[in-house]
DNA sequence: TCTACAATAGACAAAACAGTCTACTTCAGG
DNA sequence: CCTGAAGTAGACTGTTTTGTCTATTGTAGA
C-alpha cells in the first residue's frame, strides 16, 4: 500500500476515535496528514470510504494486541483473567502500542452512523463476533458443556463491553478489576 | 412550561436519540416538532441549550421508569433481577412508554460530544450515578458488608451496560437474559 | 534526458449548517 | 375592542462541509 494512503488512513483513524466520524472534516485529515484534497481522493472515492478504511485498521490493530496478550495465558481459565489485565491496561492507558483510551472505536462508530449505514453497523457487529470467537475458543478448551460454554462467552463479553462503557463515560478506571473478580466467582461455581 | 418548548425538547430528543446530536440539524428539528425557528430560539439561546434540555427531560423518564419498575421487587436480590427483567424489556422494545430502543441517551451523547464538552459528559456521568445509587440501595437491603455490597452493585453495573451495549452494537436480543443468570449466580455464591 | 505518473496548493461549486431578522398572524386578558 | 405577547414563514448572513478541478512541481524508470 502507498505510503501516502497509509498516512491518510492513519490520521483518520486518530482524528475519528478522539472526536468521532461526524466532527471530523476531509480539510483536518489532510492537514494532519499532511496531503494534498486531491492524494485524498485518489486514494479513496469518498470520506465513507476512508471511514471504512480506519474500520479495517483498528481491525488488524486491535484483534493483534488482544490475541498477543491472550497468549499469555497458560490455560483457558487463565486466558480469561489475562483479558480483564488487559483491559484494564487498555482503559487505564498503560498500553502504550493502543491510541489513548475512548471507548471502542466499533462500538462509538456503529453508534454513531450505524442508524443509516447498515453495512457500518454490521462491519462493527462482524469485528465483535471475531472476539467473541476469540474468548469462545479459550472457554472452550475447560469447558465442555455446549451450553455452559456459551453462557460463559457471552457473560464474559457483557462484561467486556461493561468495563469499556463505564470507563469511558463514568471514568471508573477499576472496573476491570471488578469484572475480573466477577469472572473469578463464576469460574469457582462451576468447579 | 410552555407546550411549544415541551414540543421542542421531545422532537429534538426523538431526533438525537436516533441519528445522534451532530447529524440532525435545528431545521429538521423544527420541522418535526411543527414551530417556527423564532420561536426555538425564543426558548433556547443556541442548539446546545437544547442539547441539555433533552438531557434533562430524558433523565426524568429514564429514572421514572426505572424506578416504577425497582418497586415490583419484594426484596433486595429480587431487585436485581428484576432490573434484568426491566432492561430485557427495554432493549427488546416491549416497554412502550419508551421510545425505540437505541441504546442509552447518556452514553451516546457523552461518546459524540464528551471529547470536548466536559459539561456535558459530566452530566452523562451523573445520571449513571443516579441509577447506579438506586441499584445500591437494593443490594445493601440483603449485603451489609460494605466492600461486598460495593463490588456487587458495580458488576451489576457493568452487566447493565454490557447489555445495552451488546443489544444495539451486536443485536444480541437475549443478553439481558444472560446477565440475569450471571447476577443469579453471583447472588447464589453469596449464601 | 525524457516521459508518465503522483503529489502539491488551493480555488471553486453546491449543499448544509447555526443563528438573526423582518413582516405578518393569532389570540387571550384588560 | 385594543394591546401586547407569542406564534408563523422564510429570507438572509456567514461559516463549514464534501468533492471537483486546475495549474504546477517532484520523481522514478526507460
Amino acid at each position: 500500500m502507498s505510503s501516502k494512503k497509509q498516512d491518510i488512513i492513519e490520521a483518520a483513524f486518530v482524528l475519528f476515535y478522539e472526536k468521532g466520524i461526524h466532527a471530523v472534516g476531509i480539510n483536518e485529515i489532510i492537514k494532519v496528514a499532511s496531503v494534498a484534497k486531491k492524494t485524498l481522493y485518489n486514494h479513496f472515492t469518498s470520506k465513507e470510504e476512508v471511514i471504512w478504511a480506519t474500520l479495517e485498521y483498528q481491525d488488524k490493530q486491535m484483534s493483534a494486541w488482544i490475541t498477543e496478550r491472550l497468549k499469555q495465558a497458560e490455560t483457558g481459565k487463565d486466558a480469561l483473567l489475562v483479558l480483564f489485565e488487559a483491559l484494564d491496561d487498555w482503559v487505564n492507558d498503560r498500553e502504550k502500542k493502543l491510541p489513548k483510551f475512548r471507548g471502542c472505536y466499533f462500538n462509538n462508530s456503529s453508534t454513531e452512523q450505524g442508524h443509516t449505514d447498515k453495512q457500518l453497523h454490521q462491519r462493527c457487529k462482524s469485528y465483535k463476533d471475531k472476539v467473541r470467537d476469540l474468548i469462545k475458543f479459550h472457554v472452550d478448551s475447560f469447558e465442555t458443556d455446549a451450553q455452559k460454554s456459551d453462557l460463559l462467552a457471552n457473560i464474559t463479553c457483557l462484561l467486556k463491553e461493561g468495563v469499556i462503557t463505564t470507563t469511558l463515560v463514568e471514568n471508573e478506571q477499576k472496573s476491570a478489576l471488578y469484572a475480573m473478580r466477577s469472572v473469578e466467582n463464576l469460574l469457582r461455581f462451576k468447579r
